[in-house]
DNA sequence: TTCGGTGCAAACTTTTTGCAGAGTA
DNA sequence: TACTCTGCAAAAAGTTTGCACCGAA
């Protein structure tokens, strides 16, 4: 599956969750949305409306953040905090495979990756537990190629 | 090993490390780090403070954020989000074994666990990303037996 | 006596909310 | 028209900082 179809899947799905609750579509909204599909990786608040505040609309931080938890409560945007004190949101189409992630400490690069054998061990480690899980995080963190090679 | 050999070290560690850095021992230091040595899990600051009020001491919000700092620069203690805005602080002692959490969603209860698979597989997953792991983080989320229980 | 620690209040940071006016259906 | 959305500014909520005084070494 490509980026644009599961964009457009995206935006096909936000629309009709749109109709299915009453909510409007906006200027803004539409804008955000777009912005947002566009952006790769795990974008806070701010920098999306930084990036908006670029292209010379005039659209308030605060309706970005109504946005973006609109969007969340849709099942297209994913919550996640690495530990700088920012709520960050990840773009999370349907069809888009779970992921986790792999922090540099230095840089800030973020890459993802995808394990089964993890998964599945952590599913037992819940049976072990009792609990039934909706959710989990997994993100590793440590210094990236680059980051090395330069300080070496 | 057991729990009081571990605050028994650990108070050791901390003691040297303030010696060293040429800190100095305070009451308020200490009642803190007792009462956090004390607390299982995973307090947040203003816990922390709430139970020394409660010991009708008149620490400071303040001091008690400015003496886990310490604690964590002091490689005591561990400082976790959960996603519930606050920001935890755990005991860290030298020979406690790293573990993992798994959080109900329901009644907020942390349970923690070891797995080392799953800690050996993140290290593979690391290296084919050529990145040098130095600290991870995976919590589980999900409802626990007892709110499982309840909701049926 | 020196200098780090403390308490208090104010400042800061990120996110949320109230409200009056604008825009959608 | 009815009612939601938006922008702004103010409020929240958690954490940090400035400052004058206190106290450990």
């Amino acid at each position: 599956m490509s980026r644009s179809d599961t964009f457009a899947e995206s935006k096909n799905k936000y629309a009709r969750y749109l109709a299915k609750n009453g909510l409007r579509s906006t200027a803004q909204r539409d804008l955000i949305i777009n912005e947002f599909f566009k952006s790769e990786g795990h974008v806070t608040a701010e920098e999306l409306h930084l990036k908006l505040r670029g292209k010379n609309s005039s659209i308030g931080l605060a309706t970005v953040y109504r946005t973006l938890k609109t969007l969340e409560s849709a099942g297209l945007a994913h919550e996640r905090q690495f530990n700088d004190g920012f709520m960050r949101y990840e773009f999370c189409a349907p069809g888009y495979r779970h992921h986790d992630h792999i922090v540099c400490l230095e840089c800030g690069l973020v890459e993802e990756f995808e394990n089964n054998e993890i998964e599945n061990l952590q599913i037992k480690v819940a049976n072990k537990h009792n609990f039934t899980i909706t959710d989990h995080r997994l993100e590793l963190y440590g210094v990236c190629e680059r980051c090395k090679s330069k300080t070496a």
